[in-house]
Formats: structure tokens, sequence, C-alpha cells
DNA sequence: GCATATACGGAGTGATGACTTCGAATATAC
DNA sequence: GTATATTCGAAGTCATCACTCCGTATATGC
């Protein structure tokens, strides 16, 4: 059931309905319906709980791609030679994304305390590795050393959230990011 | 209907209602259930919908309680003749408050661009006033110049959704506002 | 106290959304 | 080509939620 199915049909129907619940949860986060992405795939709404059990395994299955995505390119960037940069164009990216990724930004939100535990593992991966990013910009003296990765994070969220949410053009976007990114700063 | 009811148990229902609304619209926004005030309330569900005859309009009714006090806050903070301490204190306390306060947190996100123009009142109202308190708080050189209402209005909201949507302990939550205080500050 | 207008609540209604059933269709093995 | 195991989708179930109906209870004016 993880893996492909033996029938060529049935293989191109779980493709294209992952391919359209990325589009469809992106667009109205976790709560976009199910019989949405079954529409708009062209197939039975049975045929999508047939190759997803239930609606949360269906987003997981969207969301662990991205993660996966996110997380290698983070573990990639902090193997770059110059921290600063690789720290503030991730968080960068994240936030340039976060326009049509509802889905993951909820899922990210959560990805908070070490206490929380109901977390999935892809948001708590991806935490983690911006925490990598954040201790090697701080020790490449780019970002202020008081900055926890609690606040870090929170503020990835919130810039994110709020880019999602809000209808907001690439020149005042920029100027958000470049706002938190000048309170990043050293002192 | 919308001045006090005459006869006196009715009164006195409505404005539990209201009471229990605020918490409840607060803790679980705008999706949490009106069955759910009613049974905190203590009445049936025929009641709160006699009271206040759509979701919609409870909604609003707790909100512009909610709106019109910040609004007020905001308004007498621009007469104050200390314009940086009065916009950060304003913004600081938003974030503060905006734990138990999600549905606020949810219409002032929509309090968007001037073309807009399905936001309600209370939310462009207060988007307005936080714009004269950055505006004063710039013009006494407490303020960069170059971040406009926009941007400003979104890192309000993304930092108040994150601290509603996120367990963050006094301290990281006091260092997040702190970063983007730094980059509010002038270069 | 009594009459009655006012307000009350429980038991609907209709819509939506997650999930299931089952007979029809069809890809693949032979 | 045919048999059959696999997959398909339309219609149905069940829960939730906004909102309504209507018979019952009670606050208030006399």
């Amino acid at each position: 059931m993880a893996t492909q199915p033996t029938r060529a049909d049935a293989r191109g129907n779980r493709a294209r309905i992952l391919e359209v619940a990325e589009e469809v949860f992106g667009r109205g986060g976790s709560a976009a319906s199910t019989e949405e992405v079954a529409r708009l795939a062209g197939v039975g709404i049975a045929t999508v709980f047939r190759h997803f059990p239930t609606k949360q395994i269906l987003l997981e299955a969207v969301l662990v791609r991205h993660f996966d995505r996110l997380c290698e390119r983070a573990r990639s960037l902090a193997e770059s030679d110059d921290p600063g940069p690789a720290f503030f164009g991730f968080f960068g990216q994240i936030v340039a994304d976060a326009a049509g990724k509802l889905a993951i930004i909820e899922a990210f939100t959560d990805a908070g305390g070490d206490v929380g535990g109901n977390a999935a593992q892809g948001p708590r991966d991806l935490r983690e590795a911006v925490g990598v990013l954040l201790r090697r910009a701080q020790d490449a003296g780019a970002v202020r050393t008081d900055a926890g990765l609690d606040e870090v994070h929170a503020l990835l969220v919130g810039v994110s959230r709020a880019v999602a949410h809000i209808r907001l053009d690439e020149r005042a976007r920029a100027r958000a990011l470049e706002i938190v990114f000048d309170g990043l700063a050293p002192r």
C-alpha cells in the first residue's frame, strides 16, 4: 500500500492524486476536502481512499515529499562555506514559497517544543536543520548569538504565515524580510 | 435586537453568551462551533440564535468590542509625546495578547490592502491606527523610514499568529519581539 | 394572583465532509 | 480470447454544524 500498486492504471491514478493533493492542500491548507482532490484528479472519491486510507495519510504523503526536499536543501546548505548567506537564503526561500504551500506551513508550525512530541518527523527534522544553519551562521558572526532556535522558528513560521495569508506585493515582502534579517544581524 | 432586550433573563443570557463566545472564539478561532458557546453559556442553541441571528453576527459582536478597545488605546497612544515607546509598546501588547485571541488575529489578518474592500470596519480602523503610530514613530526617528504599513502590518500579524499557534515561553517571545524591534530601528 | 407577551430549549432540517459498500469495468496472466 | 483478480466510481452512512420550529415555561404589567 505504501509501495506502488501493480496495475498501471492504479499507479497512474496514485501519482495524479498526489500531484493534485499537493496543489489543493497548498491552496486550502489541511482543511481542504478530499472530494476536491478527487474531482480535480478526475477520479472517484473511493479511488482516493483506496490509495490513501485516510485524509491524514494522504496529507502526510504530500507533506513528506516537501519536507524531505526542504531538509535536503538545508543540509546541503549547511556544508556551504558561507554560513551567513546560507541561513538567510534558506529563510528567505521558505518565506517566498509560503504563498502556495499553506499545508506545509501549518505542519511546520507544530514542529515546536522538544516536549510537544505530537509533531510529525518531517517538520521536526526541518526545524532541526534550520537549527544547524542558525548555529553555523552564528559561529560565523552573521547572526546575533542571543537568538535561539525557538524564536527563529517562530519568526520563520510567523512571517511565512503572514505571507501566505496576506496578499503582499513583492516589494512589501522583501522589506518585511529585510526588517527581520536586520533584526537578526549581530548587535 | 442590536439593543438590550426588555426581559431581565434575556439580558442576562445575552451578556453571558457574549462573554462565553469571546473565550470560545478566542481559543478556537472563528471555526469554533456555536453549539459549544451555547453549552458553556448554559443555554439552548436556540437562545444563542435568537440573540444573534447568525454565527457571523455573534462573531462580529465579539470582535467589535475588542477592536474598539484596541483602536481606542492606539489613538490615545498616538497623543503620547513619546512616539517610539508608544509604537513599540502597542506592537508588543498586541503580540502578548494574541495567545488567547485567535479570532481577533484572524480578523486582523484580512484588514489588508486598500483595494481588498471585504475587510470589516474594526480591523481596517485598527490597521489605520497602527499606521498613525508608525508614522509618528518614524517622524520621531524611532523607526526606520523605509518601513511601510503593509510590511509592518504583516509582521504584526505574523508574529501574533506565531505566538498564538506555537507554545512559546516568555523568554523566547520576548527575544522574538526584540529581534523584530531591532529590525525596525533606524539604520 | 392572573393574563399574556416574551423568552426558553429540545428536537428537527439541510448541507458538508470523511469514509464504506458493492456491482460494473478492465488490465494482466494464461 | 478468456478468466479472474484488481481497480474503478456512484451512491450510501455517519458525524458535525449552522440554523429553524414549536410546545413549554416564566417575567412582568395589571
